[in-house]
DNA sequence: CCTTGACTTAGAGTTAGCTATAACTGTTAG
DNA sequence: CTAACAGTTATAGCTAACTCTAAGTCAAGG
């Protein structure tokens, strides 16, 4: 039942403990386990929900905006509009970003390509 | 022969007059020409140096690394080779990023799918 | 001449996101 | 039994990249 220390939760999602225990002070985390001496214990669904926070984070969300998509999230069924909204939202922005990013590629090549 | 003022170079380059001082400050911008009375004249190409930071920077280059470039920019010729693989590795480094966003964005676009 | 406004400088303050320290506690190997 | 170890909390410190403030300068319009 008890599947991972936070060391070990640590190594999977390659983040340390430092920041693990960060994100739950900062509400990203709700609901971690903790055993009867209080140390943490990581299901495979609070692996899974770190997995998407770094999709998020990797995606130009601020820890804040993730923090009120997992609100929106535990708020059930009658959330779900406005948490599709800031999904395809924020989908858009990814978009854009993967444009600017092959838009300054490019640059970047030309400057290569100069020789100069 | 002067450009652009600082307010009208922040326009043209769409960063504040304080971020194109401190970018001076920092070493990013050596030798931005400067009238009788001490105000900055941005000259063109001044302009096209900002934005190519503005590109590495949205690349995720770090000002410390940026002003490296342009030191090694500033060597000329006999540094060459130092400054152009400095260019290919951030080129690897873009096309692995925009990957990396690729693969968030499906995951994104799989949470919206989920409609829950 | 006087005010206005855009500029100057040095340096302080802010924000995000960690990262580390100190002091402590419970578990485990010898 | 005890020493080492892996965890705990609260809180302080750090870095990057701005962003702003204070006090002053200068050129131009009325």
């Amino acid at each position: 039942m008890s599947l991972y220390t936070i060391s070990q939760a640590s190594a999977e999602v390659d983040l340390t403990p430092y920041t693990l225990r960060y994100y739950e002070k900062e509400g990203l985390l709700p609901g971690v386990k903790k055993d009867s001496a209080g140390r943490r214990n990581y299901q495979a669904d609070d692996i899974q929900r770190i997995g998407f926070i770094k999709c998020l984070k990797g995606t130009g969300m601020s820890l804040k905006q993730i923090k009120e998509y997992g609100s929106l999230y535990a708020q059930g069924k009658k959330k779900f509009e406005e948490r599709n909204a800031m999904l395809e939202s924020h989908k858009a922005k990814i978009l854009l970003e993967i444009k600017t990013q092959k838009k300054y590629l490019k640059m970047v090549e030309a400057k290569i390509q100069m020789k100069i």
